[in-house]
DNA sequence: CACGGATCCTGATGGC
DNA sequence: TGCCATCAGGATCCGT
């Protein structure tokens, strides 16, 4: 469900909730991807400072350590001001604070709630984060910067777009959606794709994401912000979901194919190698 | 050590 | 209607 602009959507309907909010009490439903890491109660009293966002995790700054969430592939986050409804069955955390309650909810349960008592220099917080590359978003983020980045990689593009080591943020759809833009093909080896092909990708990521971000995040399945309002940018796709229907463009066929398990929709006319 | 594949889990959907 | 296979927005881990 959540890729970057669902995420940061997430923190912006969140930030003003949770700001200065104390811990009160953390109620932990079935296990997500990993343990917490420490006893709940350890977080009582703690304070949220900030509310911040690497990649796909959400970091919760508290006066004590880092709280990282990450929402896997159907998580989503919701604030109640008031007396939550009870749990349901795929609400597997309330952190219960003087402002109100955060409820994780997450099907699959492939997302994650963990706390790295050090910050950002934790061990945990240094596996997690550690290895992940450019904010798409940020100035650092060139296309020269995006470039090298490919350079470095000979596994196909799309699969590089996925594995977040070069730029993070962008999920199954967007690397679709972007490469489109592009007009690059998802099979294409980044190491192959010349500078001036990596600068529409550049802009292409940043257009796609900010698109959606404004759009208030994409809603294939059930995505919801904090106070459970779903975006509508995938109905805009120009690719992605639309495998045999004609290309916005030049109406061929829009293509399916799988790429380390994961679906990839390109038009065969449009995107050249 | 870089890469590709298997893997975690539940729900929705479509074919028979 | 029921049963089964397939697929879904992620990312780590493990074997080669």
């Amino acid at each position: 469900m959540p890729e970057l602009p669902e995420v940061e959507v997430t923190r912006l309907s969140l930030a003003p909730h949770l700001m200065g909010a104390q811990i009160q009490h953390l109620r932990l439903g079935k296990p997500l991807r990993w343990p917490l890491g420490t006893a709940p109660e350890r977080l009582c009293d703690l304070q949220v400072l900030a509310l911040r966002r690497r990649g796909k995790y959400l970091l919760l700054d508290l006066n004590q350590g880092l709280l990282l969430v990450h929402l896997g592939m159907s998580g989503s986050l919701r604030f109640f001001a008031t007396t939550p409804p009870p749990a349901g069955a795929h609400d597997h955390a309330d952190l219960q604070t003087d402002l109100g309650t955060l409820r994780l909810h997450d099907p699959r349960r492939f997302g994650a709630l963990v706390y790295a008592p050090q910050g950002e220099r934790d061990p945990i917080a240094q596996k997690l984060l550690g290895h992940l590359g450019l904010e798409p978003l940020e100035t650092a983020f060139t296309p020269r910067a995006l470039h090298a980045g490919l350079q470095q990689k000979k596994s196909a593009i799309k699969q590089v777009l996925l594995a977040g080591a070069v730029v993070v943020g962008v999920g199954n759809i967007y690397a679709s959606e972007a490469l489109f833009l592009a007009k690059i093909r998802p099979t294409t080896r980044a190491n192959r794709i010349s500078l001036a092909r990596a600068t529409r990708l550049h802009a292409a990521i940043q257009s796609v994401l900010r698109q959606a971000l404004a759009a208030g995040g994409s809603t294939l399945r059930d995505f919801r912000n904090a106070q459970g309002e779903s975006g509508y940018f995938i109905q805009h796709a120009a690719v992605y979901g639309r495998a045999g229907l004609p290309c916005r463009d030049c109406g061929t066929p829009i293509r399916q194919l799988l790429q380390g398990q994961r679906s990839s929709f390109f038009c065969p006319h449009c995107q050249h190698v």
